[in-house]
DNA sequence: ACATTTTACGTAAACGTTTACGTAAAAGAT
DNA sequence: ATCTTTTACGTAAACGTTTACGTAAAATGT
């Protein structure tokens, strides 16, 4: 048996309501009182349970966090900063990776909405009908992170994926590159498909540079892997590119490790830029230059948000953040001065 | 209000006793109220409340995991490990990182307590006395991941890190080396310190090589800038040096990073072998050769142990992981045949 | 000194479940 | 047909809190 809040009112001869008082201070106590009820629960060691007071207060203190792939390194920045600030707010979080799996992010949420959380921020993945409306029905605040629905009303935070394709892109074009290349990950991927490829042919068009399908590959992911297969494509479509956009960091060590087995050498030969500035990205040889995402900050904003609706019980407004070239080594300057 | 067990009981003109009986499938009811129930729970959209089953069944579904860094790499996989599993037997985990701060410690544990976690995993980081007692006061169970106590009787989950220090160097000194540097994280570390600093001393006894206080030099952690900066050192102390056993993967890639900055080239002037086998090991240039932990399952049998002990009531054996050599191409073989 | 307000409590209901116990009806045994 | 067992429920207490309500004592006002 561990020690409950009435152990600690029997020793200290007050009724159970005046040590709730105490430990929430409420008003309705003397200083004397609290300091006998206070020793005895130093004494005792007594801990109030959470779990009785979530029942009562409809509150547990706990949010959840769904994301695709917890083991995508984009992801752990992002987690960072969720975790520091719910655990600032003095709750924890829940993680649940879905895998992309539309009957397993179903199932998650049950879990959450059994474990009566007070908020989901939803990551990096498009918000679909039958998910928007479970959670409605809890009716529990969620924020987007990383990603944002075009048709229900949920507030969202991220960066401006287009835009920001859109300045790496350029940032290339003002390093003197002509024939420029770019590995996508997944086209269908709602915030890092479609977006950074438009972003890429903006910019090309803006500076009047050719570009047709064979300017750009797509693959299934974003990972190493689609890195090294797509570099293999785009050579094969574009042998003569001297610069490649990658829609990842990941998808760029895998450009950069390839090229390197096939004794292309980077930046001399080919330039590489890279999105979303991991913690590798300054580890790989040569570093990598990218786009960089506030991740933690961005994480630490959802947070904020979720709380801040729960607690005022009405939306917020979404906020886009804004994105950074991270100058390294993987992109040289082509302009012949 | 959400929906109750009440609301559905009262639907289905039954009392609240047969829908719990049936929600948890316990003897006493018939096939036709069963039918009815579940329509009405169907219909309603009925989710049981696990914070009131918490609170009756003494049991939470969520275990606390402790670590000392998330954004460390190394965690992610475990991480993942617990998680899955975790989530395999219908729980959740709550993650605290301690950044090894023993008051961060000490509250995270406290919030574990409060909020009635089934278990505790424990990982990478010395178990201090008011730790232990803390949780033994907490009573329930704890298995450590990663590390272990040799003062206190908590099962644990590792690998032999003196055996697998050996190992490495063993297969340094088998593919021809002789001047052989170690480059050392925390030398307090209980697990990644000392121990892998004895299993590559022993090792270069073994095989008659000369080594000395100039051979190691320790950092003050694991990370790629320990290795940047031990990189610095150990050149200073062991010019003629043709292979360095790191006591991470971060660190091997501060040497390899920093290598190829002074035009020295891995492997062919210097062989490099890291510890971990992060996923970023493959990605490196050269493809980094490695100690192997299978980290995955690692986190996967400690959670097991977890819920075994919390089921059965009692300990369970600790378990050593076998390690292996992840051969890429760090390591150049210098016999002279 | 007395009326009034404030303070400092205690009592008990409530939160949403599970479960021990009781009981009437159905089923089975003789 | 009667007795016994089993089945299928319902009632109410319990889990550990918070909190509305009530009340006696203390403090304040006149």
């Amino acid at each position: 048996m561990s020690i409950t809040i009435k152990d600690v009112a029997k020793k200290a001869n007050v009724s159970i309501a005046t040590v709730s008082r105490i430990l929430n201070n409420k008003p309705g106590y003397s200083k004397k009182t609290e300091e006998i009820v206070l020793k005895v629960i130093e004494e005792l060691g007594y801990h109030p349970n959470s779990i009785a007071r979530g029942l009562i207060n409809k509150r547990t203190h706990t949010i959840g966090v769904l994301l695709p792939k917890i083991s995508s390194m984009l992801m752990n920045e992002i987690i960072r900063g969720i975790e520091d600030t719910t655990h600032q707010y003095g709750s924890s979080v829940i993680v649940c990776h879905t895998e992309s799996n539309g009957q397993k992010t179903m199932q998650y949420l049950q879990l959450l909405h059994e474990k009566q959380v007070d908020g989901i921020i939803f990551t990096s993945e498009t918000l679909k009908e039958e998910y928007y409306q479970f959670v409605k029905k809890m009716n529990i605040p969620m924020v987007l992170l990383s990603t944002e629905s075009y048709t229900f009303p949920v507030p969202f935070v991220k960066v401006n994926d287009k835009h920001a394709a859109y300045s790496a892109t350029e940032y290339l074009i003002k390093n003197g590159h002509k024939t420029i290349g770019m590995i996508s990950g997944k086209k269908e991927d709602l915030v890092a498909g479609q977006p950074r490829i438009d972003g890429f042919l903006q910019a090309m068009k803006a500076y009047e540079l050719p570009v047709s399908d064979n300017h750009v590959v797509c693959e299934d992911g974003f990972s190493f892997e689609d890195g090294v297969s797509g570099f293999h494509n785009l050579q094969k479509q574009l042998p003569d590119m001297t610069a490649i956009f990658a829609a990842s960091d990941e998808i760029a060590l895998g450009i950069i490790s390839t090229a390197y087995q096939m004794n292309i050498r980077v930046p001399e030969q080919l330039s590489v830029i890279g999105y979303d500035n991991l913690t590798i990205a300054e580890m790989s040889i040569p570093p990598l230059t990218t786009v960089g995402q506030p991740l933690y900050e961005m994480g630490e904003k959802a947070t904020e948000m979720v709380f801040e609706m729960f607690e005022k019980k009405q939306t917020v407004e979404s906020r886009i953040f804004p994105h950074e070239i991270v100058e390294r080594k993987s992109v040289k300057n082509v302009t012949k001065a």
